[in-house]
RNA sequence: CGGGGCGUAGCGCAGCCCGGUUAGCGCGUCUGCUUUGGGAGCAGAAGGUCGCGAGUUCGAAUCCCGCCGCCCCGACCA
């Protein structure tokens, strides 16, 4: 394994530290070739995840999960500056749990994997081991797809009173639905999130925790991912199973497919009349408590690469980038090199910007640049014997491919707002991508060719029935991604029946 | 569950149709030398239950039968 000096999260020999196999940018499959191969050759050859032994499950490899725990930190300063705090809940449900509350069984029931059996044994033909048959599970256990039912249970007995509200509680956890198609980080058999689990004694508190929280993942994404969301509401036919309403940020992605990045419900009293969570309010009557429950995953992983990356590799916005800066010394024998680097390294870091000096000899700068281009750092700072006789550095950035040589005095003040300009370019031209792409239609024609033609989100009028909404997905795929919150009303007919409409909805084919 | 593809060295592949020396090639790895401002060159070396099982044959990576696994597209779902 690696022993060199390493900066942080990789190691100096080798970018792809727990395979030395760098692979090349070369062999990823380009944007305009076909972009569900690009996603998957960007996701493996950047070092972000791999498939694993186990059909739909993924590994997260360290470089991408450096990049996870990043978001993670951040969504969890975020959380806890709102008043919430963690707990841990068992990966177990008892199958019972599950179904007491009918719509959310309904959602859920066709993707859970189910623990029947304690114990293995081995064969009698020696031919490895077998479950059981003895050790059967007096009551089966499912493996949590949503926490909802255990962690409701047990609020039972938490909530006696008002003055135990709210309850303001999240868990880091994995969850498992057994997708039949699985893509990484989109959609896994197992993936890696948050769920928020609050219990409020008004109706009210609760609908303004679900929105407060709505408006936490829409800062995220735009202000550390550089992702512009539209935070909207979801129709009926799109609701979470189990709640009143759900709200959602919905994304655009590169090639015009939008993607739900995160959701918050608002689940009225249908779990605790579930779970019979009542509270005496301050006037001494008993009332079911008011819920909300809320979540981001590792989806979001996916949502970052395909929102920015380009055929070269990753594109990763400084805020959540693992490495800000890498300094490659362009190695003529020079000993100055060395001092100098580590002299710019101290001086970043001193302002909190992440630094690697890249001090392996064996590769070649070239070599070096497509590999950092590759995974993404937003900064290379090329230093070589021409810079340290003029006093200046090359300065590259990922967003844009630029370069530029700098003064080396006064470097650390130009790396620091080059990263704050990288983060805001790379929001506004999303931004400027995703509102270019949405698009208002008011026929049917139009409303197909569009979404065949320029992808994005439609905007457009709808009558309000689930059978349009799903007429219209079983005749193009679309969806509705939501209806915006503070939705222009505006009267109108419906793009399929006809029939009057008070607003427009977006419509996008999703992730 | 349908349709398609794949399984041969760490990775990516050829060989299979038409059975026959010692199973090749590229990348990577190791050693040495020369290199180093956009993916280095030369020389040498190591590395293989050809997915698994059974069969046909003098002989199977190759043909037959069975099985397993993974990926992609669709159905389901986000």
């Amino acid at each position: 394994m690696c022993s060199r000096p390493a900066g942080p999260y990789l190691c100096s020999r080798s970018i792809h530290c727990n395979q030395h196999q760098p692979t090349m940018s070369k062999e990823i499959t380009s944007r305009a070739d076909d972009y569900s191969q690009w996603y998957i050759d960007l996701v493996r050859k950047a070092g972000l995840a791999d498939y694993s032994a186990v059909k739909g499950c993924m590994v997260i490899k360290p470089y991408g999960f450096s990049i996870w725990e990043n978001m993670r930190d951040t969504l969890d300063k975020m959380f806890k500056d709102t008043g919430h705090t963690n707990a841990y809940f068992p990966l177990f449900i008892p199958k019972s749990f599950l179904s007491k509350e009918a719509a959310h069984v309904e959602g859920f029931a066709k993707e859970c994997a189910v623990v029947t059996h304690y114990r293995l044994k081995n064969a009698d033909d020696g031919s490895g081991v077998v479950v059981d048959p003895e050790a059967k599970l007096e009551e089966e256990l499912i493996v949590r797809p949503t926490s909802e039912t255990i962690i409701w249970n047990t609020y039972r007995d938490w909530i006696q009173s008002y003055r135990d509200l709210p309850l303001l509680i999240n868990q880091w956890a994995n969850v498992v639905r057994w997708e039949m198609r699985t893509r990484l980080f989109l959609r896994t058999a197992e993936f890696l999130w948050q769920e928020g689990h609050t219990a409020h004694a008004t109706r009210e508190e609760a609908i303004e925790e679900t929105r407060k929280m709505l408006d936490v993942y829409a800062t995220f994404a735009e202000e550390w991912m550089a992702m512009p969301v539209i935070k909207g509401v979801k129709t009926p036919n799109e609701r979470f199973a189990g709640a009143e309403d759900t709200y959602c940020i919905e994304a655009l992605m590169q090639d015009g497919k939008a993607l739900q990045a995160g959701t918050s419900h608002f689940l009225g009293q249908n779990f605790a009349k579930a779970f019979d969570v009542k509270f005496s309010t301050n006037d001494n009557q008993l009332d079911y408590v008011w819920a909300t429950s809320w979540g981001v995953s590792t989806r979001l992983m996916g949502a970052l690469v395909m929102a920015h990356s380009d055929d070269e590799g990753l594109i990763i916005p400084p805020k959540l980038a693992p490495i800000h800066v890498v300094i490659v010394p362009i190695p003529k024998p020079l000993p100055e090199l060395d001092e100098a680097a580590t002299s710019i390294a101290t001086e970043l870091r001193a302002r909190g910007i992440r630094v690697k000096i890249d001090t392996d000899d064996q590769n070649r700068p070239g070599y070096k640049f497509a590999e950092y281009e590759k995974i993404g750092i937003p900064v290379r700072l090329g230093l070589g014997a021409r810079d340290l006789a003029n006093g200046t550095i090359e300065v590259a950035r990922r967003d844009n491919k630029t370069k530029e040589s700098v003064p080396l005095a006064g470097l650390a003040d130009h790396v620091e707002a080059l990263l704050a300009d990288i983060q805001r370019s790379m929001f506004e031209r999303a931004k400027t991508y995703r509102d270019q792409h949405i698009t208002s239609v008011d026929s049917w024609d139009e409303f197909v060719r569009v979404l065949d033609e320029q992808g994005g989100f439609v905007a457009a009028h709808w009558d309000g029935t689930t059978e349009t909404e799903v007429a219209i997905k079983e005749a193009t795929k679309a969806t509705i991604r939501c209806i915006p919150l503070d939705n222009p009303q505006e009267d109108g007919v419906c793009v399929m029946t006809g029939k009057p409409s008070s607003q427009r909805v977006l419509f996008a084919r999703a992730y």
